[in-house]
DNA sequence: ATCAATATTGCAGTCACTCTAAAATTTGGT
DNA sequence: ACCAAATTTTAGAGTGACTGCAATATTGAT
């Protein structure tokens, strides 16, 4: 045993901790617990929790925040052949069929995020997780395509698929709590995933272009001109 | 006079609040500075302080929050041809000469940034502010697009350009941070710029293309074939 | 001047979080 | 089993943002 009993009790501790919170932010929402309830449940002081857990949040996103380099994982693992987006794209789609927790896909999930919609404090946390998130991912692109370090396209890829997967995840994630059934989002998830993944890869240069003539502006067809005039002006 | 002497005394002490809070938190960071000191400073009370602003944050951002619906005016007021992404281009590059104040690319900006950086909370706040302003420009496209509720792709532009807006605008006084004048800076950004929309408009499907030869999978040397064989097969 | 509306203030309290010093507990050596 | 060092836990006091309430000061209209 490499484990003494000091680390397994603080190990236990820690945990009991957790678990407590977690119980206590499901039935009454993270923002109507204190801090000093979890640590009365827990059976702790409450410099005990701080000890611990260096703020309340970290009480709710515990394991959470293991999945920061989640997204790295898709790329380095990406097939030969397979770009960035592509290697996302066949990620995002197997997770959809196997409601994988990753995205926030899974059956758990809306409990947790009905929770997390309902806290400012869990909302700006998760905001900066993602943050943090695409740095790792950007970070990732960078080595894997040996970007120099005044290249912006790494950022910038990693921005541009996270946020279309979280967007396709938080939709998924609404339709849950509106009441619909996985069954029932499901190929349509998969329908807009496709949609998206499809705009980026081939780009949104022609999205919401605005009619050249102005005679019926909007009088009621407004489906003509669809590639009318593509101009490059740019360098 | 449509203004009695009440709303002036109004206008003045709320100013006088707001102007003494910006000078305390320039002179001394944001999160060195109480809401305590904002009041002896402006001569109130802690009660009136929070009477005229919500929360801390808002002494600072203030009249920041005013910005939140400037993108959509630059999709509503896009000319004739024009694709909402090209809107943004034309936009964001005169920005860029003119030293354009609603992507923080104007003289003062960077003692602005550096106070939003080294302060969690501001930082909090100004994704929060980034969150609403995507929502806003969502709705605007989704608007002039005509899109169903349905639809995410309105929510997914918005992100998209958004992103790039924000990755150059950071990224620029990440620079002017570093020392780097703006003079120096333009040019780059210039180009910076060009490549990122020129990825916006055409997508990013083939960036990071993983060669197709096997030879040595993950054996033990990872640095083989860098950019060996980049072929457009995908469909 | 006086009355009603409203702006401002003082005060007490909550909650997250910090700091410090005093227990309580575990560990290693004898 | 016992001691001493290391470490964990705790109590207690304090800070700072923010809330609610009741008292007070100021303004607007008569």
């Amino acid at each position: 045993m490499d484990e003494g009993l000091r680390e397994r009790k603080k190990r236990e501790t820690r945990q009991r901790i957790a678990d407590m919170a977690m119980g206590l932010f499901l039935a009454r929402g993270f923002d109507d617990v204190t801090v000093a309830e979890v640590a009365r449940a827990a059976d702790v002081s409450v410099n005990t929790v701080f000890n611990y857990f260096g703020t309340k949040e970290d009480l709710f996103l515990d394991r959470q925040s293991e999945a920061e380099d989640v997204p790295s994982r898709v790329v380095r693992e990406r097939e030969p052949g397979e770009s960035v987006v592509t290697a996302f794209r066949h990620d995002f789609l197997e997770a959809i069929d196997q409601g994988d927790w990753r995205y926030g896909l899974n059956e758990g999930a809306d409990a947790f995020a009905r929770l997390v919609f309902e806290s400012p404090a869990l909302l700006a946390r998760m905001r900066e997780m993602d943050h943090a998130i695409n740095g790792n991912l950007a970070a990732t692109i960078a080595e894997e395509t040996g970007a120099g370090p005044g290249d912006l396209t790494p950022q910038f890829v990693a921005g541009q698929i996270l946020g279309a997967t979280r967007l396709l995840a938080r939709h998924a994630l609404w339709r849950r709590q509106a009441g619909d059934s996985w069954q029932r989002i499901r190929p349509e998830l998969r329908e807009q995933a496709e949609a998206l993944f499809d705009l980026l890869e081939k780009g949104i240069g022609d999205y919401g272009r605005r009619p050249l003539v102005q005679a019926a502006q909007h009088g009621g067809a407004a489906e003509d001109h669809e590639h009318e005039h593509v101009e490059g002006d740019h360098g």
